[in-house]
DNA sequence: GCCGTTTTCGGCCCGACTGTTTTCAGTCG
């Protein structure tokens, strides 16, 4: 299989490492690690960004950094991180994985006792062998050793559909302490990242000290990892790290905004202000003289709202969705943010399930449950008969349904309309389980990837092209196929994916199941771009699961969608006409 | 190594906490 985006960014962040192991200037280093990101927020192929020869164009790929891609790109390999392998262990790249443990200390180790991996750390550490060491004492050789146990331990990052109720959680028991005023979950978790590292809380509070004192000793925490005057940080018995930021409530805004991230955008918002000359902090806007240094006795700018810190840089409030350094800041100095969508837009569900396949409910139920959502349609989306285990519909059991649906139709007039549909399934061998005379009796049809999904590339995208390029398929379920956070996407095409469904006008999902999140953000906001119609459906297989509609606008907010771009906030008359205009 | 209303050189965000130090370096986010 070629090089994937991922594995270049991987390399490239290993060369960062390495070369902060190595003492080169943190800028360079910083270099690699931007161009590090921005490859694995690329909604495509850096193969086909190559060829076009636009790889520059990547935010933070200059021509040093497109040469070395197209070297990996072209040979598998790259030259200059294998000089680099050989001049610096990669072991210590692992070695300063280990938490307090960062480039200095790795280099210590190796320089000091040739320790290149983390296991020859442990027994040094073990041996006792590490107090000695320059700038080393008992107390950091243990943290040391609970270190690299945390590290076996650690399972990765949670997803955001486990982190964020634990998180709100966590701050609803320390908003009833008597001095906290104001709280909120910030961090990854407030700009709706799928997964998260770790838990930041926030609390406006005008005595810091009772309420660190209560975090740390919560009953769920299994370990203290800091805990200081207004900052502490805790390791859950879940695993999931917490950190915990208490500030006065007059500088709310920018401890807010400061919490929320990300870094990346975060470092743009402080160079905005040294231009207006202020230095930017989570404390206030200082003044700045002509050296660069603050102004001690000049009156700072506090913030109690994150619409003030933003005024203060002659920018919009920027949705925390959008934080990412991802031409948010441009799109707010130039005054195009997108408008984007709410949860109170969609008018409609197109993809659930009932007992009739896998769901917990019957129709009538699920349309119930639905009305009491504000829904004004939805459509019975079922498995087909490909999906045996989740007792899909034979042809005969499908139009057997149909009668059903029609009833509890006519019976939730005229407050919701229930349509006919199918999630169908997208077979192994790339034909479609229902033949096109049962997809024309149906009123939307859904088609997904189930099975197979480690499929080769050219295999598994032309099946997607297969069912996208049918007219009686209106859209693709969760297109990617990944579940959070055990299955990786499938290897698909997706500039071939885009290019059939804007030429087929196929809509293609967000899928709301936090485990899902499917399309992501990156890939929702290409769709955008390239007007391809998109919808929010929560796949819902109970009741319960319809309120999961939250994540999928967080995620399609996180792409820039609009509610315009998205085919279930539309009106009833526009989305049947769209479906009619669909060949139906 | 990237980038440009400082535009091909010379900049590149900022503070809390820890442990080792007697004033700060390293790490983290």
């Amino acid at each position: 299989m070629s090089i994937t985006n991922r594995e270049i960014a991987d390399t490239f962040e290993t060369i960062a490492d390495m070369l902060q192991i190595k003492g080169e200037s943190i800028h360079r280093v910083m270099a690699y690690r931007n161009a590090a990101l921005a490859i694995r927020d690329l909604p495509r192929d850096l193969r086909a960004v190559a060829a076009e020869g636009t790889l520059t164009d990547i935010p933070n790929v200059g021509d040093t950094l497109a040469a070395k891609i197209t070297e990996m790109l072209d040979t598998g390999k790259l030259e200059f991180y294998e000089r680099l392998a050989k001049e610096i262990p990669p072991g210590l790249v692992q070695v300063m994985r280990i938490n307090g443990v960062g480039p200095k200390k790795a280099r210590l180790f190796w320089e000091k006792l040739g320790i290149t991996g983390v296991q020859a750390l442990e027994a040094a550490a073990r041996a006792g062998q590490l107090r000695d060491l320059p700038g080393m004492g008992e107390k950091s050789e243990q943290k040391i050793i609970e270190g690299i146990e945390a590290l076996a331990r650690q399972t990765g990052r949670a997803p955001l559909g486990v982190a964020l109720p634990a998180a709100q959680a966590i701050l609803d028991h320390l908003m009833q302490l008597p001095g906290a005023l104001e709280g909120a979950v910030a961090g990854s978790i407030r700009r709706g990242r799928p997964t998260i590292g770790d838990v930041d809380l926030l609390i406006a509070s005008h005595e810091a000290a009772p309420i660190m004192d209560a975090f740390v000793t919560m009953e769920q925490v299994a370990r203290v990892l800091g805990h200081g005057p207004t900052k502490s940080s805790v390791e859950l018995h879940s695993g999931l790290q917490v950190d915990l930021r208490v500030l006065e409530p007059a500088r709310w805004g920018t401890a807010l905004s400061y919490f929320t991230g990300s870094q990346a955008h975060n470092i743009r918002l402080r160079e905005l202000a040294l231009k207006k000359g202020f230095s930017l902090n989570e404390h206030a806007f200082s003044p700045v003289g002509a050296d660069g240094s603050i102004i001690e006795d000049a009156p700072k700018i506090l913030c109690a709202t994150e619409e003030e810190v933003y005024r203060t840089l002659d920018l919009p409030w920027i949705a925390p969705e959008l934080r990412e350094d991802a031409g948010e800041i441009e799109a707010a100095l130039e005054n195009r943010l997108p408008n984007l969508i709410v949860v109170a837009d969609i008018q409609a569900d197109l993809h659930m399930h009932t007992i009739w396949s896998d769901g917990t409910l019957s129709i009538r139920e699920m349309a119930e449950a639905a009305k009491s959502r504000g829904r004004k349609y939805i459509v019975i989306t079922d498995h087909s008969q490909y999906s045996t285990i989740a007792n899909g519909l034979s042809v005969e059991r499908i139009l057997r349904q149909q009668e059903e649906v029609r009833r509890v139709d006519a019976e939730m007039s005229p407050d919701l309309r229930v349509f006919h549909g199918v999630e169908m399934d997208i077979r192994s061998d790339g034909t479609l389980d229902f033949p096109d005379e049962v997809l024309a009796q149906l009123d939307f049809v859904v088609a997904s990837l189930h099975f197979s999904l480690r499929q080769e590339r050219s295999q598994i995208t032309q099946r997607v092209l297969n069912a996208i390029r049918n007219p009686h398929v209106d859209l693709i379920g969760h297109p990617r196929g990944q579940y959070i956070p055990d299955r990786e996407p499938a290897d698909l095409d997706m500039d071939a994916v885009f290019e059939a469904a804007r030429q087929h006008g196929t809509a293609l999902e967000i899928n709301s199941n936090p485990r899902r999140l499917d399309l992501e953000a990156v890939y929702a906001r290409r769709a955008v771009e390239l007007g391809i119609p998109l919808a929010i459906d929560t796949d819902a297989h109970s009741a319960a699961q319809m309120d999961l509609l939250y994540f999928g606008v967080l995620t399609a907010r996180r792409g820039w969608v609009q509610a315009e771009n998205v085919l279930n906030t539309w009106p009833l008359e526009r989305f049947l006409s769209w479906v009619q205009s669909r060949g139906k």
